[in-house]
DNA sequence: CTCCAAAAGATAATAATTTCACAATATTTA
DNA sequence: TAAATATTGTGAAATTATTATCTTTTGGAG
């Protein structure tokens, strides 16, 4: 039933983790079955976008009944992978490396983190949630024994690009990037830059837009 | 020079502060004037799009010269408000509600942080980066009495939606969500989610969408 | 002072995305 | 068992977004 996909396009990888958590959280109140129709109304998306949207993946519909919940919350973790146990460390055991320590969601979606470094003296030894803290001296070697996939950056910004082109080397694959100065990585390297603080952006930008300025 | 902008597509409302973060990024090694060709290479997008999306708002460059980095800077600021004072709070001072606490784009970006919330008796009477930890009792007056305008949800996402009716009956003006689970609001009240874990699911498709599975 | 080059701004062309509309098919009911 | 109904999957049409091209303006060289 599931397709080999050719190139998605982005904007559909944007709207498929959103599928996925609305259908969580009607699987949640014991549906079992769900329309394309329905699924609008819940997502925002237009019942033909979302039938289109899935179909780049698969046929996993029933005619003249709609989607099977659980199946369909299943198949896109299928496709976004959630299901391959990927390795994870977090850079930067501040504020922010902390709080993401304690985020549930990497579990869910396969990810094992593995350590987190910093350079603070007093935090390094300590463990955060079950994870140690470990000298940014052992990141490469770290990086290579445990053949970690993906880097967490949350350091100060002006260090972000440093200690990026530290754990190229040590030959990371992927980083997701939590800092506010926009980095340059090589193209083989999969950067996600999570801009946090866009979202206050438009929420700003919403709110007065009608206002003098 | 500024234009009193139509409906703006959302694409460039998504854009605009990924140029604000090139420029200052840009700002900061002296450069004076930037083209948009330049900037192309900096942001990854194309120079005409950087034109056409500038030119939404108004004729800020200079033919043959190219952009004024500072003055586009405080333009992009005046189009994002970030010039107009906007009260805060957080709902929830866990882990992720403490680190936003200290997140430093909410002054940068014309935010005052009032207060946090929380159940938690220990937590209550304490004050992070400043601000007192309340009640969620308090929350009701509290928003009413010094007119909040946002609030920035990081409780667990199973109370997020009563607290959400809660501060909507309080006339709350927008919200930012960081929590899972999808939120009901109606129209007047602008509902910003930050959706983080989707970054993630980016990253482990992108990762290994060649692989078996 | 005139010409040349650079780069914005405007317009036209192309490409991508979304919606529309309907044929195909499964389910339910009579 | 046949007709009615629901709803998917999909090609075509419409819309929206992006890129390419052209025109205009400005600053600087000769
Ligand atoms: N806190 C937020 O809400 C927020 C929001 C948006 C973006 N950010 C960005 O996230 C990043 C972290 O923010 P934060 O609030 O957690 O800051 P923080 O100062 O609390 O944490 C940064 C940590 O990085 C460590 N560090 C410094 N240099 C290091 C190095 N070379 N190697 C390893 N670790 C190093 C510091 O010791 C500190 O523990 C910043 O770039 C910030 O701009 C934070
Ligand atoms: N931590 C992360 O990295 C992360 C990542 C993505 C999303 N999130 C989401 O952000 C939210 C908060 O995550 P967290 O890690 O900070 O959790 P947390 O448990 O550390 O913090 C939640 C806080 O909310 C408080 N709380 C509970 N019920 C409340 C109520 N009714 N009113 C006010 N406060 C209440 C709790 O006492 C606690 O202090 C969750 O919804 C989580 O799914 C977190």
């Amino acid at each position: 039933m599931r397709k080999t996909p050719p190139e998605i396009p982005d904007v559909i990888l944007n709207r498929l983790p959103l599928y996925y958590k609305h259908l969580k959280k009607i699987k949640n109140k014991n549906i079992e079955y769900i329309s394309s129709e329905e699924l609008a109304k819940h997502t925002g998306f237009s019942s033909s976008l979302i039938r289109k949207d899935l179909n780049y993946f698969g046929t996993f519909g029933k005619k003249s009944y709609g989607y099977d919940v659980s199946c369909l919350c299943r198949q896109i973790q299928l496709i976004m992978g959630m299901h391959i146990s990927k390795t994870l460390i977090i850079i930067g055991a501040g504020n922010m490396g902390q709080a993401l320590a304690f985020n549930s969601g990497l579990n869910e979606r396969g990810y094992k983190l593995k350590a987190l470094f910093d350079v603070k003296v007093d935090l390094i030894g300590k463990s955060i949630n079950g994870s140690p803290i470990l000298s940014t001296e052992e990141l490469i070697p770290f990086i290579k024994k445990e053949d970690i996939d993906i880097a967490i950056l949350t350091v100060p910004s002006e260090v972000a690009q440093e200690i990026t082109d530290i754990i190229i080397r040590a030959n990371i694959k992927g980083i997701w990037d939590f800092t506010e100065i926009p980095l340059k990585v090589p193209d083989h390297v999969f950067l996600e830059e999570q801009h946090i603080n866009e979202g206050l952006c438009k929420l700003s930008y919403k709110l007065f837009q009608n206002h003098p300025y």
